[in-house]
DNA sequence: CCTCCACAGGAAGCGCAGGAGT
DNA sequence: ACTCCTGCGCTTCCTGTGGAGG
């Protein structure tokens, strides 16, 4: 019996990997793929290259920061640009804080970069520091530092980073900060602020043309030859122009809908393809952005994502006064109080089994979890006592919930583990 | 005007993990 | 094997904020 299930399951196999297929090179359409020529940002390259150019002559390039929204091509330029470090005479560290958060964590990534014997954890901030500036001497050293607005003690990392200049023998280091955060520069303090903002640059959202043209690129070495058709491109583009230009989003729907077209065994991706791949995308931006995030950020949504689809909600900024059960009126998701959904986050920690943290924990899940962009918060004025927030889910709280619990109840919750449990 | 309420967020401190040094 | 050091996640405590209500 076994045996018989054991070759149908592979027979099954065998003829899914033989099964032709109208992707030629999936890698090249994924987002994380740098083409060779990046289209339709020449000009930021330039500016960028121009900024930097004076590592080439040993002397040390002014800081930038780049600001753009997601998937307008930050991190593919100046990866672009990685690849000219010869030419300029420089030498690439790039640390995407997203994972590298604190100050602690960049400066070892970055010293491991450099230094193998810094490839281990242990080492005093101290230690690293020093081994870095000693490392840097008659060295021009640029740290990229992506989605830098994710890193918790940026202030001191900037303030250390900069004041490592002074100690550099005949060398120095220069950061490129990345952001699609517009209000980070607010929270920098003055000093870090002048530091990284010697220059700074905003990468424009691709218009629904450029997008075309990159995904029309890109399928030319993805896909085999003809099969996605010119009206599916034209979807694509008008679609993902719509949803604030983001290039990142229109490849993974392209992609999504040729795995549709190779499923059906298809052998031209149409516009039927395209538009059945969009709600599978939708659910795939979800889980990425909520299946990294810790098991206790998760329980809070999964709070958040319950309240709303039934519980009371703040109706004020709707226009009326306070209200009970207004849940998701018009389609615009409702504000709870932070009181509210820590109730509410106690009773799924409750009923997940799980110890709750202290309220003062919780509010700083709330503050992450808005700067990954999850919720919106709105200080309260006028209608409730004192000063508090109105939390706000970003996604749409049917499809956001049930992919929450299945990730909760899976047990798969959560990059980091509590250290206590 | 004063007190209460409901919350925001800083500071201090605790226990743990993991590497270095002895 | 032991102590020391460091970062991290977390709790506890505390001060500040600002509208509501007496």
């Amino acid at each position: 019996m076994g045996i018989v299930y054991f070759l149908g399951v592979w027979m099954r196999v065998e003829e899914i990997l033989s099964r032709p297929s109208i992707f030629r090179d999936r890698n090249v359409l994924s987002p994380h793929f740098i083409p060779d020529t990046l289209l339709h940002r020449d000009r930021e390259i330039e500016s960028i290259v121009r900024i930097l150019a004076p590592s080439s002559k040993r002397m040390k390039p002014k800081s930038i920061f780049i600001y753009g929204k997601t998937g307008t091509g930050k991190t593919s330029t100046v990866k672009h640009i990685m690849k000219f470090s010869d030419q300029l005479c420089a030498i690439f560290a790039y640390v995407n804080c997203r994972i590298y958060n604190s100050k602690y964590k960049v400066l070892q990534k970055v010293g491991k970069t450099f230094i193998g014997e810094l490839d281990k954890t242990g080492f005093g901030l101290s230690h690293i520091y020093e081994r870095l500036v000693a490392f840097a001497a008659g060295k021009q050293i640029i740290i990229i530092l992506d989605e830098i607005d994710m890193v918790k003690d940026v202030d001191d990392l900037l303030y250390m980073l900069g004041r490592s200049n002074d100690e550099i023998i005949d060398g120095g280091i220069t950061i490129i900060g990345i952001s699609n955060s517009l209000s980070f520069k607010e929270r920098l303090d003055a000093r870090s602020k002048s530091s990284l903002y010697e220059d700074e640059m905003v990468f424009a959202p691709y218009s629904a043309s450029q997008i075309h043209d990159i995904l029309k690129e890109r399928s030319k070495i993805g896909f085999e030859p003809d099969v996605v058709q010119e009206s599916a491109l034209n979807l694509i583009a008008a679609i993902s122009a719509q949803t604030s230009g983001d290039a990142r989003y229109a490849l993974r729907l392209l992609i999504r809908a040729g795995e549709v077209a190779d499923s059906k065994r298809l052998k031209t991706v149409t516009d039927r393809e395209v538009e059945t791949a969009r709600m599978n995308v939708e659910d795939d931006v979800i889980i990425e952005a909520v299946s990294t995030l810790p098991e206790h950020q998760q329980i809070l949504l999964l709070g958040l994502a319950t309240l709303t689809t039934g519980g009371s909600s703040y109706a004020k900024l709707g226009g009326g006064g306070e209200g009970a059960g207004a849940a998701n009126v018009d389609g615009i998701e409702p504000f709870f109080m932070s009181g509210e959904l820590y109730e509410q986050y106690a009773k799924t920690c409750n009923a997940l089994g799980r110890q709750k943290r202290s309220a003062r924990w919780y509010r700083e899940y709330l503050t992450d979890l808005e700067m990954l962009g999850l919720i919106s918060m709105v200080e309260t004025s006028t209608g409730i006592r004192g000063r508090s927030r109105l939390i706000k889910l970003c996604y749409d709280a049917k499809r956001l919930k049930p992919i929450l619990e299945k990730s909760l109840s899976c047990g798969i919750a959560g990059g980091h583990s509590d250290g206590k449990s």
